[in-house]
DNA sequence: ACCCTTTGATAAAGCGCATCATCTGATGGC
DNA sequence: GCCATCAGATGATGCGCTTTATCAAAGGGT
């Protein structure tokens, strides 16, 4: 019963046909599903090349099946930072959930390009000027820290990729799945006004992701329709705790009513200013953030934007797939989804 | 500057041999640092071929480059569950870390299996009687539900893999990188002895897997060690919540003054019983868990042994490599871990 | 001058697989 | 009863690379 212990080498296709007493060509059509590569194979010889695949314990070599054209099913996943980290998960961990998901149900597998190092600690795509991630049929891609000319270049190539996250890379169109910001953070300004607030500042990280764009967008298209019900929705640049603790007394003074943030971290930093002027949030002073990401967990329960993280997952798989059923059509995939809206305690109706 | 935009083909080796007049064993050795292959290239022919790959955009396939070579530098990770769901991430995160770390340090990928179903939802090693893990050079198995039949197979079948967590199949000798639970549940046991407890309560899962076995010896070994300065030491089956709930009347009425629980679950569960007996923790009653792990997240901050599963994960990781490297040594490699002991606060001297 | 070593380079043999062009019988239409 | 058809199978070819065996030419010692 016990097969051969240790075999010296992985069996071959040309094994089994031996075992088998076929051909390559049939094993090979077998394990492809039939009629694969305009090769038929009858149910008796395909009963047989079974047997002998199952006494031999065949695999097909990614590496051999890749270089003659076929496809893996394996799927990449690539993030310029590492994975697992405590900090890095609470980020990552929604989006890997849907991917694995997604994954699952395409009965693929998941490669983790962890070992794609230039020189130092820090992953890229390109080693030596090689394309790493050619090992899987095609890549999502996601995180934040990024190598743009690198993107640029993979998506130049020709590589299925698909971003989890919008991006804009100049001379090429790449596919993504997106989070719908702009509407979010649009709703979440008309929310504000309809609890009464007229003062609202947005506290703007500076950065120029196309996420915080789309967030800018949004604040936009609000300040707009909401014209008239609104005194003031103006955007300060503040790039760290510094800069928000050192603005958010002039804001108050200013009879500002609500802050809104990029995340949580400036959140927080928010309220600690307020606090330290007497004012109690949401009390004296609203406060709410664009995102409900936080690297170090956060005592206060702000309301937030909240990224569809697992969606976005599974999403960028389905993308990726398609891409791959119909390599023939080179137009971006994209997808957008909508955000929700997390009610917090930070948020209430301006005082008087 | 930009580059080809879709590149029906990439060159290859030939192309830039054919453009650098040289033979395609010398681009070959120039790609792969000069000398590589016993093929030797001077300076300035060595220039030539930098040359033409520049000017071509040449990158080597990695796919060809395996089939080659032989390795793939993928090292896979299989789990019968999902890795990504909550619950589970509580319990794989800590291993993932050190995977991840130690992976990228060997300048590999890392594969998780994921879409190896075999009807239902069920994860399987082989498939249609083939190991799929076999995509990968070796692969690290971590979780506890598991197939031993599967496994014992695949040890084998000579399949380079390395258990996280000890493991003992029937016929076959495994390698793994465990937890010394052992010493961890004695020095336990010690500690609780020096605080003057006389009267110490095992409430036992009845789980048979090594994790657990290894725990008894400890507790074993303690009780012997400790004999004359312990007035029992006994060991109770306790398969769930309600058992628990159902014996810890008894033991509180028999004077026992700690229960050292299997995880903390159940550690939760003997707290509740001994408030629910008007018995405080640790006031009245000492609880320890022999685990950190816990589903849901608990209140109580539970003296526990700590399971080294980062480090698990990373010498997993080295064990396989060295398998990888010395294949001709087929001894089971092995790693065990000390653990540590979190300081709860469920845990104090005996009253009086 | 001779042989031996070292350097620089080449041609060719696979690696394991998918696929294309053929080939062989059996079937079927009429 | 004969040719067209097609299910079923084969062999060969090539994907792009690494590596081995081989070889030409250039020193270098005696």
């Amino acid at each position: 019963m016990a097969g051969p212990v240790h075999p010296r080498k992985r069996p071959t296709q040309a094994d089994v046909a031996r075992l088998a007493k076929v051909s390559p060509a049939v094993v090979s059509a077998v394990v492809n599903g039939r009629t694969a590569g305009g090769v038929r194979v009858g149910d008796t010889t395909a009963a047989r090349v079974e047997e002998a695949i199952q006494q031999l314990g065949y695999v097909p070599n990614i590496a051999a099946r890749n270089l003659a054209g076929g496809r893996s099913n394996i799927i990449g996943l690539f993030t310029y930072e590492a994975l697992f980290p405590m900090e890095a998960m609470s980020f990552y961990h929604p989006f890997l959930l849907g991917v694995e998901e997604a994954v699952e149900d395409l009965d693929c597998h998941l490669l983790l390009f962890t070992g794609s190092h230039v020189d130092g600690r820090r992953r890229a795509i390109y080693k030596n000027g090689v394309n790493t991630l050619q090992l899987a049929d095609g890549a999502v891609i996601v995180g934040q820290a990024e190598d743009r000319a690198e993107l640029t270049t993979l998506l130049r190539e020709g590589f299925p990729a698909v971003f989890i996250g919008r991006r804009e890379l100049t001379g090429i169109e790449a596919s993504y799945a997106a989070a719908d910001y702009s509407t979010a953070t649009r709703r979440l300004v008309e929310r504000i006004s309809a609890l009464g607030h007229r003062r609202i500042a947005r506290l703007h990280g500076g950065s120029g992701h196309e996420s915080i764009v789309d967030r800018d967008t949004g604040f936009t298209a609000a300040r707009t329709l909401l014209a008239d019900r609104l005194d003031a929705a103006d955007v300060f640049v503040t790039p760290n705790a510094a800069a928000v603790t050192e603005l958010v007394p002039r804001l108050v003074e200013q009879g500002y009513t609500c802050l809104i943030t990029d995340d949580c971290e400036r959140a927080v930093d928010a309220c600690a200013a307020a606090e330290a002027l007497g004012r109690s949030v949401p009390g004296d002073l609203s406060v709410a953030a664009l995102s409900e990401f936080s690297f170090t967990p956060t005592d206060r329960d702000f309301t937030t934007v909240v990224t569809p993280g697992r969606d976005m997952g599974t999403a960028a798989i389905r993308l990726l797939a398609d891409i791959l059923d119909n390599p023939s059509d080179r137009s971006p995939r994209r997808t957008v989804i909508e955000c929700g809206i997390r009610d917090g305690d930070t948020l209430a109706a301006p005082r008087g």
